[in-house]
DNA sequence: TTGTAAGCGTTATCAT
DNA sequence: ATGATAACGCTTACAA
């Protein structure tokens, strides 16, 4: 444990002043002579020298650090969405402090508290829709914020990136219909997050759209954590008028489910057409191999850094900044015709 | 964008003087009057007053955030260990900042050397192996360090958590020795890598208890990253004399290996007996559900930032601290008797 | 019990 | 092109 070399140390083996030692440190923020530099950056080699960050942050009033508030990292989606988050954010030298809400309002509250010491000079983060009133506060202190996957209508000066949630439950949906299905039940997170919202509406209009009537029972709402994806579709399962498709739109919930659907031996895509949201990579593992609307977490990843780190640097004129990429659907082998169904024509 | 109360204005409306403030701040770290205090209390609630991090860091030479450095997120062992790892952080109110090695040496040297900015007082990491230098000179300036899952040998100043890898392996293997096999395969790490060479010596050490003679072209070691299990587990199945069951024990293949057999359609466990280390969610979702070693990740979360948050409080002696924690066999139907296999007795 | 003042390691301003 | 020097916001002797 060697006390570590300062600016200062530095200067002197330099044989110079601290000023120029800070300016070749952050280069371009001054005029230093070339041969000054090699010197500098000699002694700085030798000594193994490393501004340390407190001390830049402090005097700088910036951070090279933005805070990650994700929901949870046991769900597979946020997982590759983090790893994806902090390699973009490695590749521009700047460094990640990961939190999770557990998608619980008291956590968040928590997490937020601890960003205001201002370590962070913007979050990313998947909101739980609460705590509006702290994430101004966090704005106000001059931490940016972009949201990711899901958005907080209220709170109108953060970003937001996410997939087309209207356009992908659309799809999915036509899909279904097109295969012959009338009852398709749809599985989908709480009404109050914008990506339940938006599921659901991309659902009812490509129902409407062929002409069938949205029947409100087929639809469930299932809180993201816990084991509520089991027991709804099972409820579904159990009406008289049941559903012949099902598209789980909650992606915290699209194990519960094939679990459960697994446990209760409901032959699929025989019984039951399936279509899960989020291609996990298991989802190709099991039998049959699931039809699922991959989300492009790359794009996530790339456009909530870059769109960060640019409201950061002030590059960015004021004003929500609204990123949607698409997602894409892919076919597998768990959807079929409905029971029972007579190709007629 | 308001500019932050600092620790002057909370003195000034509380009438009293910084010094106050900052034992009130850091409790215990000198006298405070009762009613004083409640002041000081009240104008800090009233300032909304939160302390910078940065100039705490700086002053004190200390810091509430840890580094952790895993192999890789889109892993879902490493993913869970993260999320634990950061819930029991949050319950000790550090920080952690979040970097990923990709199992690459380069990388992992890209993060060490962000490291070196000494923004955290201590790290929990997968080492790769390599770097061996640049861990130690990061200890050298007084980061310390808790190896989790696997370790670095030549790192002796290095604490240690990991499951009982030589011990699990061995279990898995005896268990298919009582099924009758004798051809037993082992898909392993690197043997660069602690957690490859004693995954490698329990299974040998099984088969030798049960006077079988292990054959080296049964085991195989795997890259942590890439698709190598795909193909080694294909490739063991080419050969004349075949297994007629294998253990995964490289967690990062457990996903490719399973693939590629499902794949290929080898009949399990009727051709083949499985077990993989690590109980993923999805290994009982696959047919036939898989027999997995089920690694405790509460236990190495809770140990290995127990560990470190004491070390860097000194309450330590020094000398390396080695934890092992007990993994659990489960056993599930991807293992029985090997084809042709007759009970005689 | 309280307060003053000297750092902590940078950056940034302003002379030289 | 270079170099003093004053912040930055906090902790911590040391006085009072």
């Amino acid at each position: 444990m060697t006390k570590s070399p300062t600016i200062r140390d530095v200067a002197m083996l330099a044989n110079t002043s601290v000023s120029v030692v800070s300016r070749v440190l952050n280069d371009g923020s001054g005029p230093v002579a070339p041969d000054t530099r090699a010197k500098v950056l000699e002694a700085i080699d030798q000594l193994a020298y490393r501004p340390r960050a407190a001390a830049r942050s402090l005097s700088s009033g910036q951070t090279t650090t933005i805070g990650l508030l994700l929901a949870d990292l046991t769900n597979p989606f946020f997982a590759r969405l983090a790893d994806r988050i902090v390699g973009e954010a490695r590749s521009r030298d700047i460094q990640v402090v990961l939190m999770t809400t557990g998608e619980d309002a008291n956590l968040e509250a928590d997490s937020l508290k601890a960003l205001l010491d201002r370590s962070v000079g913007g979050v990313i983060a998947t909101p739980t829709g609460a705590n509006v009133e702290q994430w101004e506060k966090l704005q106000k202190i001059g931490v940016d914020l972009v949201f990711v996957d899901r958005s907080v209508d209220t709170l109108e000066n953060a970003d937001v990136v996410s997939i087309e949630n209207a356009r992908s439950a659309g799809d999915a949906t036509e899909y279904l219909i097109g295969l012959g299905h009338k009852r398709i039940a749809l599985l989908t997170g709480p009404l109050s997050t914008s990506t339940g919202r938006s599921r659901l509406k991309g659902y009812e209009q490509a129902l409407v759209a062929a002409g069938i009537t949205p029947d409100p029972t087929l639809v469930r709402n299932v809180p993201f954590r816990g084991e509520g994806g089991g027991d709804s579709i099972a409820s579904l399962l159990a009406m008289a008028d049941k559903p012949t498709a099902a598209i789980i739109a909650n992606t915290a919930q699209v194990a519960n489910v094939s679990r459960r659907l697994s446990q209760m031996g409901v032959p699929i895509p025989d019984e039951l057409s399936l279509i899960v949201f989020d291609d996990n990579p298991w989802v190709q593992l099991v039998t049959p191999p699931l039809s699922s609307i991959r989300q492009p977490i790359d794009m996530l990843a790339f456009h909530s850094v870059d769109l960060l780190l640019n409201r950061m640097q002030g590059k960015l004129p004021s004003g929500r900044r609204y990123i949607e990429v698409q997602a894409e659907f892919i076919a597998r082998n768990s959807c079929a015709a409905p029971p029972n169904y007579l190709i007629t024509r």
